[in-house]
DNA sequence: CTTGACATACTCACTAGTTCGTACATTTTA
DNA sequence: TAAAATGTACGAACTAGTGAGTATGTCAAG
């Protein structure tokens, strides 16, 4: 396999490619896909321009590929959570609290997620990778409800699309709306206190909505 | 004042701003800031890219005018919403659904507030008439909050900050994210039914949060 | 084990086209 | 006539992308 190389120095295609996908994802993440420079990129990697146009083809190429790394990191963090366990009121906050801490530990997927939204989803409509992602939460969560309602903790039979779309609106927008609304409301929702305020919040919201 | 003008064709400085500003909203608002294109707007109003720069002085000063301007559109919006008449809980469904109704009949809004966020808000920050936005809706919140209290209707005393997060993180995210969402769930945000049920679903869960 | 052929990895310099912004000329209004 | 408003044409700087050649590592044959 040929995995690492201590010291001989040069051609390693794969950390090329690594670092290039580093450096990119930060500039796309900070300027978007149009104010995001391939010369900026391209300065601040061990290798030069043409390899980025030799490995990814275009800019729009490795926006692509920026993006699909991107949600293949999150595809593997929701799927070794083991909820079945739990009973279905612990299994949500569980949940929804990797939910919450996963947006607050990675603003530049929730920036790159923004961006995609702003040019249409256009280039993760043209990713198989992307729009073929198994969705399981989804399953997880169609699971907890329907164990919640026979058991009778919950009140309510609701879509589980539903309940993701409300546990994520809140988690989303809490980064990528943060210096709007940080400006408008003079409060830094990274502070610790805040944070866990709202984590308690969102996870009380969701559990009366199903038990009302 | 002189309004509007029937016959004569020229001259007119007030419609030839609202016309760049009409224009350059929509091209902000689909290619962002850095993907707008100056001469795109100039060829889309009746004038020239030269009375842009004549009025705006720069592609980022024309960026900041539109930005404004659809900050105070909302403004207005959220200031002449009477509810101090109506009972805590109808009060609060009237102001959930007119933020959902906003939001939903403002995409554009939307998109700029998404783009800005990209930008950490830098602009807004440098705006007095934005950062000086007078923040009604929390007056109005925080009033319901306590009658709600008091009158014995909701258990909870809630930050009416938090509160308006948790309402218009919802909101917000449905319009902003419905291409990325949309995509992977494949379903379609914007349809009647689902709208109602959305819109219903987010002030159930506010008001169970409430109550409970 | 050494030579040489070949594919992959990489470098440097360059270009074609775009994009913001402006100099200059002209018309309209007061 | 002065000031404000507008149109045309142009340029300087930037930016995505490429042409052409070099280095590195692998592997087969001698």
């Amino acid at each position: 396999m040929a995995a690492k190389r201590e010291n001989g120095r040069k051609n390693d295609p794969q950390r090329t490619q690594e670092n290039i996908l580093d450096v990119a994802t930060e500039e796309f993440a900070t300027h978007g896909l149009a104010g995001g420079r391939v010369d900026a990129i391209a300065e601040k990697t061990r290798t030069s321009k043409r390899m980025i146009y030799y490995y990814f083809g275009s800019k729009e190429g490795l926006y692509l590929a920026v993006l699909e790394r991107a949600y293949r990191k999150i595809r593997t963090l929701e799927e070794d959570l083991q909820l079945s366990n739990l009973p279905p009121e612990q299994a949500l906050r569980v949940l929804i609290s990797t939910t919450f801490d996963h947006d607050e530990a990675n603003p530049d997927f929730v920036r790159l997620v923004s961006i995609e939204n702003i040019h249409h989803a256009a280039h993760m409509l043209r990713s198989d990778a992307i729009r073929d992602l198994n969705v399981s939460v989804i399953e997880t969560i169609a699971a907890i409800l329907a164990r919640g309602v026979t058991g009778g903790v919950f009140a309510r039979t609701a879509d589980p699309i539903d309940i993701h779309m409300l546990i994520s609106a809140f988690c989303f927008f809490r980064v990528s709306n943060r210096y709007t609304f940080g400006t408008i409301f003079r409060r830094d929702l990274s502070e610790p206190a805040t944070m866990e305020r709202h984590k308690g919040m969102i996870a009380d919201a969701v559990i009366s909505y199903l038990k009302a």
